[in-house]
DNA sequence: GATGAATGAGGTTTCATTCAT
DNA sequence: GATGAATGAAACCTCATTCAT
């Protein structure tokens, strides 16, 4: 890795941290010169405005929580014990991110806008992509028989999203790590319910 | 009303339909004069900040909220069947006020942070109002005998709450209202297996 | 003239002698903030931005010459007369504005690219506008017989605008007013060449 | 011509056309850089700052020129037809560069200022050894007798560089070659009536 | 009580220049 | 001699807030 690309991967990760934690719109550059140690100069040396650094940290931000599910899931076999596993990583990575400022998709959808089309764009890719992940895992139990073949995927996918999001809101405003915890019940139970009892 | 009281309340209500559109952050007063008609001195005389207006419009928003909502729910009279209306009561607003932004305490709570504590104090009293509503419809419920006498009351305010604002969520990131209609089936089913059935 | 309309006027007048003095590219707004008395939020209360700022006071440079030379061209009644009036009159700005940057129509020409259109079009129309007086004043001499019918109008105004603007730039880079002396002088003896003399 | 004489060499003649295109204000280092292939590090160890290179690459336009005017020159004998020559070369000129940028002498005296001095001064140098030329072939034509030996060489001089400029700023800005055609055919003029023509 | 011109700190971005490699 | 990442001052512009009218 060059020195300017082990440069700019810096960047990409100390402004990662400082965008979730204090949002897109109330970080400065200036804040994060202080945070990264660089001048402003050295920072647009590496990306060309604001906006490609927030892309780019997001797209960080997303990937290493992606990573650290797929190496969680590849320890558990079933299909359902692969979906309680991934609304368990939630419970983990608000105990380990939780100072850095809560979920990156919640922080950025609610800070972008039409101002910042390609953030927006990049917040739904990652809400596809994760939607598409639980849509795959459902699917997988479809054809191993662990979960019923009429099994509504696209209504489970967005329960789980929805509880884990709006769990991480309120675990964070409230500062109460317990409402993330219910989310994670809930989706065991949604699983027994909507996957695997029969109607 | 005297004349300065109309005016502030003039302000307010339209205020909060612009905070709650284009956030607190990107909502500039010069924004908010031109929307109200009304200069800056206008604004000034009524409030002190920019901070004591947006606590004053989220205050409105959620007041005019929970209005309609106790509205609704006097028309249903099981603790159920009020369960079950305020859950929808949240699809219709979400049809009323999608075009203005979404909800007013997930774009607050996302938005307000340390540099804003009044307006994140006004959040947390929000959200503890709702799930203090829900605690009680689920009380009620109890005392009925429609509930069993069991039930996690908190967990299914945590869950309720979280799939309510997770559903927006997606619904507006993603642009599809079929995600906060999953969340209200989500909660119709939760009232089934966490507050009916037996165990 | 409200409050507004009178600071607007001031920054243009004189921004205008700026602009001129140090060209537009050279002309912080910092360097403005200065002269003017003004802060940058003053300024920008009053101009969208740098370049709407520049349009103004080059047309009110450009209006300021145009009203003195209608003037100049009323004390004499020939076409001829005021054709050579005309050349003079420059000669009679080169003293006066001489040390506040020349003319505002080389300056501004040269300055302006692709980069403000808008500069470069208001340049182009203050040049037409110049080129329809001199045609006209071709025009009023044929029709009074003081200028032969045949003389070509068209070449004659592109001459004397080039010899003043030439001599403008000789006389201003090489620090003597004898080139634009030169350059009258030279529109003169044009005169009885290209629209009187019988060829 | 050693290696680092022939980049030095390089950069002048490829930076020549460049600022000759954009200005000397206008054009970055960066924008160098890009158009030469070259880094800055390379640019910098050839000269000491931007106004150094600016001067020379101006040097070599002027020479350029310079050279091609001489060589044009050679194949006419007198001096009458030595001078027609001269003017029809910027015809030529303004044929070939045209697109890369109009006359750097009228380019380089707007954008120079008191904060490049030494670019000023170098200016000055062209249009004085221009001037100097014609002086020369007026000279040339007085002792073959071409010219009358009362010409005033000096405003002949003036007249016909003011021509060429303002010519050339009519063609560039209005965008339309005729302006400097009519430069062209008054110099001719001028060579008659002030030069041959006896008075 | 209302006005809106003005403030001034701070926002994002650019760019001539340097220097460790 | 060349590299190009980094500097840091300065560019244009925004915006919450004030205050003379």
């Amino acid at each position: 890795m060059g020195k300017a690309e082990e440069t700019r991967q810096n960047i990409i990760e100390k402004a990662a941290v400082i965008f979730n934690k204090n949002g897109f719109q109330r970080t400065s550059m200036s804040t994060l010169t202080k945070a990264l140690g660089l001048t402003k100069g050295a920072i647009y040396g590496h990306f060309a405005d604001k906006d490609e650094l927030a892309v780019a940290s997001f797209r960080y931000s997303v990937r290493k929580v992606y990573e650290r599910i797929l190496e969680q899931l590849q320890s558990h076999k079933g299909a359902l014990d692969k979906l309680r596993a991934l609304a368990k990583c939630f419970l983990a990575f608000f105990e380990e991110y939780g100072e850095t400022g809560g979920c990156p998709i919640l922080n950025t959808a609610v800070d972008s806008d039409d101002a910042h089309p390609q953030l927006l764009q990049e917040v739904r890719q990652a809400l596809t992509l994760w939607e598409g992940n639980i849509l795959e895992l459902v699917d997988l139990g479809k054809n191993t028989g662990e979960i019923r073949s009429d099994a509504d995927a696209d209504s489970f996918a967005a329960n789980f999203i929805a509880l884990i999001e709006g769990g991480i809101l309120l675990a964070k405003t409230l500062g109460d790590r317990k409402y993330l915890e219910s989310s994670v019940a809930a989706i065991n139970l949604l699983i027994e319910q909507m996957l695997v009892g029969t109607e």
